[in-house]
DNA sequence: ATTTATTGACGCAAATATACGTCATAAATT
DNA sequence: AATTTATGACGTATATTTGCGTCAATAAAT
């Protein structure tokens, strides 16, 4: 998504690695975490839940945003962010296809 | 896992965050897909797999050993890699566990 | 109209990740 | 024994990520 070797990858090895990434940083799953209890919330809001300043959680809440599995809705000078259900429901596919794809036989063990 | 902040985080989050932290570059996802085909094979052969140098391709590979994901036996002056199968599944219900978790309702839907 | 919130954009410093080349080491070959 | 192979450690340059403070802009409240 981001180095320049990335891109010499296949296409769904590149796709599912973005999700990944997405969801690297904790700040991010604590994000997804409590959008996912408040459904709607407040940026604002957010950065009291985690142990990093308002900047910061923006900037998290921007890469979220970016990749589209949360949307912003301004709201007077509020804006509300919440889940992009299409979206969440794609990643779990796309990272799912990937796991089941390194799905090991019963009989399987390190042969040296 | 790495940067300080990140200590800050409930513990399942740091966990899960590191998992896809290791799934975050199609290298790494090539690597387990093509360990996962050959089940056991030789990081020489990795490299030639992909489009990367092979001091690149070994250092992907020491980041999913020192997680755990795959192991190295030395054999001869060749060391075969192949996954961990347990660590593997660990991951898996990891992941799972946070993914679903951000499950949403059938009816949802952005309120602004 | 003037403050007071609420946000996002911007820039900066420090920490990490990525990608490679070079070396040293040990095994296999000649 | 000397050479070739195979690997990992180490160092380096560049790119990206983190984390945060400051500012500007807009909305809300006084």
């Amino acid at each position: 998504m981001t180095y320049a070797k990335v891109e010499l990858f296949d296409q769904d090895l590149q796709v599912a690695a973005g999700y990944f990434k997405a969801l690297s940083h904790p700040a991010r799953l604590a994000i997804l975490k409590y959008l996912t209890e408040s459904r709607v919330c407040i940026s604002g809001d957010i950065s009291n839940e985690l142990p990093l300043s308002r900047t910061t959680v923006n900037q998290h809440l921007k890469e979220l945003k970016e990749i589209g599995l949360i949307q912003g809705t301004i709201n007077g000078s509020k804006t509300n962010y919440c889940l992009n259900k299409a979206k969440i429901e794609e990643m779990k596919q796309v990272l799912n296809r990937f796991t089941d794809s390194v799905q090991l036989p019963e009989d399987f063990s390190c042969k040296s």
